[in-house]
This record gives C-alpha cells, structure tokens and sequence, in this order.
DNA sequence: TCTGGGGTCCTAGGACCC
DNA sequence: TCTGGGGTCCTAGGACCC
C-alpha cells in the first residue's frame, strides 16, 4: 500500500502561481476575524502557524504571514494532475480530499515492480512535472502507509526545518515495535473526544490497548470505534482502496464575519445558499432526496433540522421552498454565526433528462399535496434546465428569474410591462 | 482573539412493516 | 386485547478526516 500526501498543498499552489511569494511565509485561509488557516507554507510553520489554526493566532505568531484566500477551482486543477501521475502508476488508487490518495500497489509486485522504487519514482515525477513535493509511505496495509508518509514529510524543531526522507517504508520487522510507541491519537479515527474518553481509562500509548477488550473499550466509545481501535493496536487494517466512491451528500455553509439577527436576514442568507447548493447538483447530475438545514448561533449551539422527500430535487426554487420550511422550524435562540444547507440521500438524475408526468397539461395540480409538489418540481426542472442553457449559450448574465433580480435591489419589471432590454439600458444591462 | 468548509461515518430513538 | 422479534427508514446530534 502507498499513501502520498503533498506538501503544503494549497500554500505551494499559490507560490507556484506567484513566484515573488517564494521563501516567505504564506498561508491560505479566511482572512477575517473568524478566520481559519487551512494551509501552511513551512516557511509559516517555522513560526508555529499550523492548519485550524485561528489566522488572527496565525498573525500573531508571524506578523509577516501572507494570507490568501483559497482558490479551490486552481487547486482542483493541480489535484487531477497528481491523480493522473499516480494512475500511470495504478489504476487502483483513492483519493482523500485533494492532497492525498492511496495506491495499491499489489498487482504491480506480482509483475516485479519494487514499491519502494515505485514510489521514488512517483515522487520524483511529483516534483519534476508538476514541482509539488511530497512525502509517500509504503507498508503493509492503510493504516502503516499513512504513519509512514507522515514520518517521511519535512517537520519543523525548535524554529528549524528539517527536511524529510520523503519516502518510508515500514517492514514488518519494525511495525509492530513502531506502533506501540505512538500515542492513540495518532491512529486513523482518534480525535480529541475519544482520545480524552481513552486518558480516562488510562490509555494512551498503542501499547497501552493490547490487552484491552473490545467490550471494555466499547463501553466507552462505541461498538464500532472499539473494534476499529483493537484491530490498529494489532496492527492489523484490511480497508482496501476503493476506486471510485459515489457522493453521498453535498452542501454549502458559511460563517458570517457579523452574526444574522431575525429571521429576514436568515432568510436572505438561506436563499443565496440555495442557489449554490441548486447549482452543485445540476453541475454533477445529482438530485437530492434529503435536505438539512444547520444552524450555530453564536454560544455555539448547533441545531439541525432535515426532511426527507419522495423524490429528488435539484431545483432551486424547490430547494427555497423547503429550506425556509425547515428553518422556519427552528427557534431562533440568538444570533446565527453559521448557517448551512446540506442535500442528501443523492441519485443520478437519469440520463441528464427528466421523467415527465403524463398528466402535466396545466400547472393546475390536482391529488395529494406530495403529488403537486412534485408536479410543480418536474416543471421548475424543466425551467431550470431551459434557463441554464440559455445561459451555456448566451453567458451567465443573458437572463435572470425576477427573483434574482428582485435580490440585486433593481424593480421587477412586472409593474413595467417587461424587463427593460437592450444597450440603452440605464442599468447597463441588457 | 478560539476554532472554516468540504465531506464521511456512527449512534440512539422513534415510526412503521411483517 | 395484548403481545415478540426481525428488519428498514428517518431524524438529530456528534466525532472525525483533509
């Protein structure tokens, strides 16, 4: 098994795209009050900015940081191109977010390809044609590959940078030693709350779990997690590659710099995030059975409500319609610092068309209020469909809904007649 | 001046079906 | 009239990953 994480992804990125950055200290992440580091150059790490880190922390600690909003689109860009260096390599790889992926490697041994070798020459291919380093671990199994890839990265001491070996294989010889003596939370799945759950059972070292069992661990943090953590303190990890996961849910959130106040501003955001969410589905094909709506409010309480439909939507009106509902469901218990929208319960819409009712002669409905409703979502379908490829032809701005326009603060033309059309257009709009 | 935004998976309770 | 046990799906919340 290969595990190859890049370096500094994101921060690397933007140096390659700008030169002049290159030797200083950059970060991308938001740049506001609420903001938070996503990535690091290790010029940045050398003063302690480390990723989650709050950037307002981030500054402290190096006055001189360049931070950089993300720029997901060019990264997007970048991470195709290092998944088509590893699938010369294999076709049975994985990624994990942008930066990383799991290859595995063992149809190439059984041809005589070394994995070692193999991931020197990946690495080198990393850095000549697309001049991103990285660091690659190869063992027996994912869990093994992924300690070793970290333990073969670059890592900052006392202020100085010591460079990494870039590749590390771990042999069956040493694992077992290795593991024992790393803390728990450097196992796949051991974060702070179930790290804390083990101190208090007196955990804390790998080492520390052999002799436990499973339903001693479980009492504590779950039936699931127990055997997970059992099977790692052995050493043993049989998650295979899977090449191709399908989606299971997508969304849009944002932190607001100023918390909403009222259930209008709410709205207004709610709206906005709707016609993102509406936008991702259409762009992948994918409709959406389940909607969520998420809420903090600035104590840090989080609520949730979601509803789960007949069928699917991918529409934004649709997706309005019911995200008001939800949020409408939820008692407004201070100001709101995040709000998200959340579509799951996702499937293809088929054949990039939709299924039209028979009956659908006027848009005066009858049956059951489900039926209308999705009656009237067949139709907006049809609608969103005819509009976007307006759009794909003429350009994003060939044609708004009065909603949108209602939104920009301009007059809906309804009281008018028509939308003023044409170069003379006072709003320069046509 | 505490902590973003993209996701996945797990848990527990309730409704419902056979 | 009261009842078991297997199963699925939905909802809400939490933990974790990059």
């Amino acid at each position: 098994m290969l595990h190859v994480d890049l370096d500094a992804f994101f921060a690397s990125v933007e140096v390659l795209d700008d030169p002049s950055l290159a030797g200083r200290p950059v970060a991308v992440g938001g740049a506001g009050e609420r903001g938070v580091i996503a990535s690091a150059s290790y010029e940045a790490r050398r003063y302690g900015v480390r990723s989650a880190m709050s950037t307002a922390l981030a500054r402290r600690l190096c006055p001189s940081l360049v931070v950089l909003p993300g720029r997901f689109e060019r990264y997007g860009e970048y991470s195709r191109r290092f998944h088509g260096l590893v699938a010369e390599l294999t076709p049975v790889y994985e990624p994990l977010g942008l930066d990383e992926v799991f290859a595995d490697l063992r149809s190439l041994a059984r041809l005589g390809v070394e994995p070692v070798e193999a991931a020197h020459g990946l690495r080198r291919r990393l850095l000549d044609e697309l001049s991103l380093r990285s660091g690659i671990g190869v063992a027996r199994n994912k869990l093994f590959a992924k300690l070793a890839s970290k333990a073969a990265k670059p890592r900052v001491e006392g202020g100085r940078l010591l460079e990494g070996e870039g590749v590390v294989w771990v042999d069956a010889a040493t694992e077992e030693r290795w593991l024992a003596t790393l803390p728990v939370r450097a196992l796949w799945g051991v974060g702070p709350a179930t790290a804390a759950k083990l101190e208090r059972l007196g955990l804390r070292a790998v080492r520390d779990l052999r002799g436990v069992s499973a339903a001693t661990l479980a009492r504590s943090v779950g039936p699931s997690m127990a055997a997970t953590l059992v099977a790692f303190a052995a050493g043993e990890d049989d998650r295979e590659v899977v090449t191709d996961r399908p989606l299971k849910s997508l969304g849009h959130e944002e932190t607001f710099a100023r918390s909403l106040v009222g259930r209008e501003a709410l709205a207004d955001a709610l709206r906005t995030q709707a016609g993102v969410v509406a936008r991702t589905l259409r762009e992948r094909d994918l409709l959406a059975r389940t909607l969520t709506v998420l809420v903090r409010f600035d104590d840090g309480a989080q609520v949730s409500r979601s509803q789960t439909l007949g069928y699917g939507l991918d529409d934004e009106g649709a997706l309005v319609e019911l995200a008001e509902a939800l949020a409408g469901s939820i008692e407004l218990a201070g100001s709101v610092r995040l709000l998200g929208l959340h579509a799951s319960g996702l499937r293809a819409r088929a054949g990039g068309g939709v299924q039209l009712r028979l009956d659908l002669g006027t848009s005066a409905h009858e049956g059951p209020p489900e039926e209308r409703a999705e009656a009237r979502q067949v139709e907006r379908a049809a609608l969103r469909d005819a509009i976007d490829e307006v759009r794909r032809r003429f350009g994003r701005d060939a044609l708004a809904t009065a909603g949108e326009l209602s939104e920009d603060g301009v007059e809906v033309a309804t009281q008018r007649g028509g939308y003023p059309v044409g170069p003379e257009d006072p709003r320069g709009r046509r």
